[in-house]
DNA sequence: CGGTGTTATAAAACCGGTTTCATACGTTTG
DNA sequence: CAAACGTATGAAACCGGTTTTATAACACCG
């Protein structure tokens, strides 16, 4: 940057002022300046363009006016939508919203992924291993609230969801209808909630649990090993997604495959986008109360900037089971 | 915040040194210290679990480490998969990635959506009305580069994608069928090459425009304002879509409406999102070149920052037109 | 007319780092 | 043995703001 950005020095100089007079100035209505000094500190201001670095301010006063929100994968629809719904929160309030994305961080130095620069965190999906401890340690400590998933319940703010007995009911739902070969298609190496609501409720009913593992993420990920699986040992009777991109996916391969929704294989998703409207057939799905959980999210959190040392803040939103086409409901 | 963050005082003082020498020590390898010093404020560092303040970091160098992406709303898929893009170039180049948002910022005094903090910025999609000029006056230039559509074409880097020949391109293809009644669905007030292209052919095939415009992008608008639209003047024989969620919450209305796709309405969206390989009826739409947009848009912007005074570099990308069933291609 | 307030501004400390320059000491070297 | 050099570190300036404290000038008051 070869030509200089003005600073509040050069404003001080120009006017034969002191810069912590310029400062007061301009920050303080009130701070008691000649009304011609503040009217010389103004045009001067203006004419300059004049807008006080940032970077020095928040490092002066200790705040940044911003707020970060962490999230794993902006191509899965339900993130981005969790995403924009908080952004929505935090704009009402003045903040500035910085999404982050874990990224490929799991493997990475922490540098990476180092949660600093803003007043206040909030974390959908399970962070890295390791993430939140980095973020609540004790040498640089930043208000901090997790929602989602909770895998993490020590001494932390979050606004969880109940996955675990939604899961069941959707799990248990599939089994009524008769079906024995219930599978769950989920990312490899996703362990939560959802896949121990399984297991249990397959366990329970003395039946071969079926976990379809995905190689990643996206629906092109997730069509590709669910072709390879079916191609290798049948199709399930019914499905429980991890979430509804996984489910549209899913469908899209039964559809190839000629397959019936829900005749041939009954299909459950999860986190309630809006997308799964669009589909021939309507799908059923777990709804997650996201506007619910982001406005929560952000009184904790607002509540934890002011008052460091709350008591820890935590709810359970329970989340409500949309029975559709999909799973043989007319 | 009761507990104060470990800093280089601290550390500077429980080892008897000078800040300056912890530092240099921290952060440069080739520096000449006793390997017993060194060893000793490592130890410490490491038991303190000190990390260094990002921003007074920031301060001192000038520079973050990090990189802005703006965009508009993330609950368009096209934007949520266009970021996520994105953050794969600046993962890959070790930059931090700050996803924001203009959000309602239109009317919003400017420090809502200050471009601050970061060492460049990449934005999508036409920033709000006086943005870019603000991001570059005189007074506090960072490093920008615009991606797609392009509506202020100064003295800027930029990444463009040439709306308005393939939207040419769509439209006459819709209108190659034979249908006179070709409407285009945009947002109001949304004023870009689509619509213009769109204006164009039309007056040049000698038909009347018919501009079908919806009070917000979320496919929920959309489909209420164009339930609306037919309800009051019939549907039109055919659809040019500003974007695919457009395209896909109309072909909903459609559904609804018992009208076919292609018979009774031909549809063309854009953007080239995942989500319309899923639809019944495969969408006809414009592919914009995501991936080589980001890369280029990340290759413009190190070389701005490298050099402030480069002379501006821009091009213009070329969509395909993927033509499907929804407008009449078997 | 000296003490007491106000008012308008300057000066300096501070935020937490980085970076440049100076210095003290020990070791070669001429 | 003094000059020159290298090594290990301290000291201070700087980044660009904010905030607290001091000071100068002037008006008011008894």
């Amino acid at each position: 940057m070869l030509k200089k950005n003005v600073n509040i020095n050069d404003l001080a100089t120009r006017l034969g002022l002191s810069k912590g007079s310029v400062s007061r100035i301009l920050n303080d209505p009130q701070a008691p300046f000649a009304p011609e000094t503040r009217r010389r500190v103004m045009a001067l201001a203006a004419e300059l363009e004049y807008r006080p670095n940032a970077i020095a301010r928040a490092l002066a006063t200790g705040q940044t006016g911003s707020v970060a929100f962490w999230i794993r994968d902006l191509a899965v629809a339900y993130n981005a939508h969790v995403a924009q719904a908080f952004e929505t929160q935090i704009e009402a309030a003045g903040y500035h919203l910085f999404i982050r994305l874990y990224g490929g961080g799991e493997g990475k130095p922490f540098p990476q992924m180092t949660p600093e620069n803003a007043d206040g965190i909030v974390t959908h999906g399970a962070p890295p291993h390791g993430w939140t401890a980095m973020a609540q340690s004790d040498s640089r400590r930043v208000p901090l609230v997790l929602t989602g998933a909770i895998l993490d319940p020590e001494a932390l703010d979050w606004v969880g969801v109940d996955f675990y007995g939604v899961s069941r009911t959707a799990v248990e739902h599939l089994l009524a209808s008769g079906r024995r070969r219930v599978a769950l298609l989920t990312p490899s190496h996703q362990c939560d909630d959802r896949r121990l609501a399984y297991l249990e409720v397959m366990a329970e009913a003395d039946l071969a649990p079926e976990v379809i593992e995905t190689d990643g993420e996206s629906r092109s990920d997730v069509r590709r090993s669910l072709a390879e699986y079916i191609a290798a040992h049948g199709h399930p009777e019914a499905m429980f997604c991890h979430n509804d991109d996984a489910a549209i996916a899913a469908s899209r391969v039964l559809r190839d495959l000629g397959l019936r929704i829900p005749d041939d294989v009954a299909l459950i998703g999860c986190d309630g986008i809006e997308d799964i409207e669009y589909l021939t057939t309507p799908l059923s799905t777990i709804v997650l109360p996201i506007d619910e959980m982001c406005a929560l999210a952000w009184r904790y959190l607002k509540r934890r900037m002011q008052e460091p040392d709350a008591p820890p803040q935590r709810i359970t939103l329970q989340p409500t089971l949309a029975l559709r086409a999909s799973s043989g409901v007319s």
